[in-house]
DNA sequence: TCTACCGTATTATGTGGGTTAATACAGTTG
DNA sequence: CAACTGTATTAACCCACATAATACGGTAGA
């Protein structure tokens, strides 16, 4: 399902928090789904279940999904107006604009960062 | 000069590597100006000298700064044109990538981040 | 030349986080 | 009852981070 790189330095729960993020971002996953069992993954990516725990765990605080004892754990609803205080908001700011600064110090085009954020924008409206 | 949270899990010589790329990127250190040398920044933000170096080193790799031996770190030239092929170039386009796509999850405003890119790209004009 | 400063390298040491491992508990499902 | 869920706890190992002490080679100024 997921594909990990043991030999990063990025900790495996963060890798694996990240990838399901993305999943459930694009509408891979859609809401309510039952995602893979905290066993269950750990056995298929070959890692300890404490690590897909912690990923998970942390998936859930950040509002992605929701875990249920004994139940399973699902792709939580996705958000549905935009919430200008939330937490991760001015997080993801301040990451955008230290990109964007440096991507301008490699004399890359303006242009071509509005082509990124259109097309990413574009993709959400098929799904 | 600098200002290192060090109960942030973030290395230390990662903080002070990247608050010296913002000085660089955003001209407030101009090019071929010298920098602080590895023992007096290591004074001056009481931590070890290796971690200074570490943070010089990995900048130079970079591309950001150059060191001389027995003279001193300076701050390198900027980047004169777009280098399509730049190693850096990859990794920023595909975080920014995942910024985006997160800020769109949470519904914020495409046109809001226009003005974050249109704001950065304008203050460079500037300097 | 002498002294002071520069970048750089090496080795040793302590600490904390990431990961694994082995259990255990509580609740749901068939 | 059996098998599966999420969750919690404890111990152990490894490695990156950071500190510390020391040294080398080259430059600059008195």
């Amino acid at each position: 399902m997921l594909q990990l790189d043991f030999r990063d330095r990025q900790p495996l729960h963060e890798q694996i928090k990240e990838k399901m993020k993305m999943l459930i971002i694009r509408g891979v996953l859609q809401p309510d789904e039952q995602i893979p069992s905290v066993r269950e993954l750990a056995q298929s990516l070959t890692v300890n279940p404490n690590t897909i725990q912690k990923a998970y765990k942390n998936l859930e605080t950040e509002g992605f999904i929701y875990s249920v004892r004994a139940k399973g754990s699902f792709v939580a609803p996705h958000p549905q107006k935009h919430a200008g205080h939330h937490p991760r908001r001015k997080v993801l700011l301040a990451e955008l604009e230290k990109i964007v600064a440096e991507l301008m110090y490699l004399r890359e085009p303006k242009e071509q960062l509005f082509n990124v954020i259109h097309a990413i924008y574009a993709k959400k409206e098929v799904e």
